[in-house]
DNA sequence: ATTTAGCACTGTCCTTTATAGAGTGCAAAA
DNA sequence: TTTTGCACTCTATAAAGGACAGTGCTAAAT
């Protein structure tokens, strides 16, 4: 940002009429000219005299002209300018916020409800959603269980940080009965609950495996069974995870043009670092962020917004949610939705419920 | 079908041109002419010659001309004549066996198996894959158990079919202890372990409705609970589930033209509706299953093929696999590999393992 | 000092026209 | 039966022209 332009340099007249434009493109799409703005805005003033607002505008890059005999469309400055000062958010209208409260009822399971709220959120916006699900930097292991599905096989299930279920299947040596499975349960259960995964893993598993010599035998098949349980990598790091929906709506949007543009937007999608990247920038900042065009800094976003809020309960933001479109998204619309979803899904995940 | 055609209809020589041809434009995407496919097959034939027999194969509905001066492309039906009769399937590499047994290790949970065997068939076949997850009409209850998150919030796991992980959030009146809710579990793994499902919550619900008044306390508790944990729709209809993967694979297909159609493409991906009755039709046919274009009976497939093949473990047919691509694939390529896709899943999954 | 009208200018979009190229079908020759 | 020769058809591509939208600038009007 080397010429700040804040909105006190430009005269009142100039805001209203660059408000005007840009809420016109924003519902047409096409570039907007001086006839256009000189009946829309009802200052009354002729064209002539918008056109040299116009050029004035162009002149501290708010607005850009794709050619000459084009109108002029906002730039990313001029929508950051739009959003940030001139901008009036709409209420919610009920039947919306009855929609949104229907789907983040909390009564279902974790994954589900947050692969909901991304649908619900691309449904309610026709854009695409996203869930940035809790980064688990301290996984606590809340319950282990061990269940017999066949000869040599165990279903492993975690229960991990209040919400999260995890579960694998592990083969063993020997086969266990559900009676011996469940002391197994009861033991790691008692050592381990309440402890952090990450250090369940790494510290405690070496200790075990001191003490296999000085205890019995079945304590014996449960530290086989433990080490086997939280062995390596093969526990999901389901966490830092991304959920998108309703990508198609972004095939209707003429700003991204063709196949190829989609394709590569679709692919950033599906690779999920870079959005991932993005949102972990917006998990910080407190409160609701808006990406505008290239301010994201990722070339495939060039022509989208992104609009999130990040997500809290008891009192512990656990990630960042919202939504991705066009720059030339309805932000009056997109904004107090992304929000309200936000509160819900935070009461939603809330324990005191 | 009115008029069939069978191979043995027309001249040896007719079959190996239509055969060159066909190959011929899956490798190149164009129609092919008459002078192309005179260099192309090793007959020696003259073009003037090729195109007489190119006619014919017109008249029977193997071939089909864009326009006047294009060249031929192969009709569905010709497509058809091509798959039954005239391919000849390619061996694996062994680089790629060892791609597809690498992801299949049955060392993970199912639902994630299942994830990464379709995102393998789309890497492997740069498709889109699908797998279509076991109907489960029968649901046997293998494994119940409650898990105390909070106040009032119960965790309840469900273990169906010796596989399947379900689970949800229940909110309860009063707040259980860990000893309590193990009393709970017990007791209603004793009574429900083994059953179906669909019985368990129809049938067996309502008993319990009767025995409320004459059992003790604890008891009590857990006919509450096992009511909220089996009630109505909320248990998961996990199965009867889609997992896609791949579409953007599908962008670069030139067939599928332009963002309209791909947009409708990806929209009954997303439905699934349509997908899934496709696969209900595959699941029956003992074996791989081809549906070329039109056959499909679905519009949007027009230009599509599908290859499928059902999965089975434990003698048992689970669920069907495969991709989705232009009618123009390289069927020599994709049918060996979603065929053995379909059998070492089936090796993943069975429990002799 | 602004604002407006007048006007030449510039770029896009769409339609028309021309041309080259690919491939066909058919009739007559091999 | 196959091939050659040839007229014909259709597409794709580029070039050319006109309609249109909107601009910037200058000079007149308020």
């Amino acid at each position: 940002m080397t010429t700040s332009t804040d909105s006190s340099q430009l005269s009142e007249r100039s805001l209203h009429l660059f408000k005007a434009l840009v809420e016109h493109f924003i519902d047409d799409g096409t570039p907007v000219g001086s006839r256009t703005l000189s009946k829309d805005s009802n200052l009354g003033l002729s064209p002539a005299t918008i056109r040299n607002v116009m050029a004035d505008l162009e002149d501290v890059g708010l607005l850009h002209s794709p050619h000459t005999s084009a109108g002029r469309i906002p730039t990313a400055k001029g929508y950051r300018l739009f959003v940030d000062n001139l901008l009036r958010v709409n209420d919610l209208q009920s039947s919306q916020v009855e929609k949104i409260a229907k789907e983040l009822h909390p009564e279902s399971d974790y994954s589900s409800l947050m692969q909901r709220t991304s649908s619900m959120l691309s449904d309610v916006t026709q854009l695409a959603g996203v869930v940035m699900l809790p980064r688990t930097e301290q996984s606590i292991l809340q319950h282990i269980e061990f269940v017999a599905l066949s000869a040599n096989r165990v279903l492993v299930i975690l229960v991990v940080n209040d919400r999260e279920v995890q579960n694998r299947v592990i083969n063993t040596d020997k086969t266990y009965s559900a009676s011996e499975l469940q002391q197994v349960s009861n033991y790691l259960n008692e050592l381990f609950a309440g402890k952090d995964l990450l250090h369940v893993r790494k510290s405690i598993l070496e200790e075990l495996e001191k003490m296999k010599e000085q205890v019995n035998q079945s304590m014996q098949s449960a530290i086989e069974m433990a080490q086997m349980a939280f062995n390596s990598d093969e526990v999901k790091k389901e966490s830092d995870d991304l959920l998108f929906s309703g990508q198609t709506n972004l095939m209707d949007v003429a700003e991204l043009g063709e196949v190829d543009q989609l394709k590569k937007l679709f692919e950033t999608f599906n690779q999920k670092r870079d959005i991932l990247h993005l949102l972990e920038q917006a998990i910080n900042a407190d409160g609701m962020q808006i990406f505008i065009g290239e301010e994201s800094g990722y070339d495939v976003l060039d022509n989208c917004s992104v609009v999130t809020s990040p997500y809290e309960a008891d009192g512990q933001i656990l990630g960042v949610l919202g939504v991705i479109g066009p720059t030339r998204m309805h932000y009056d619309r997109v904004i107090p939705i992304v929000d309200i979803t936000a509160k819900m899904l935070g009461a939603a995940l809330n324990s005191k419920n």
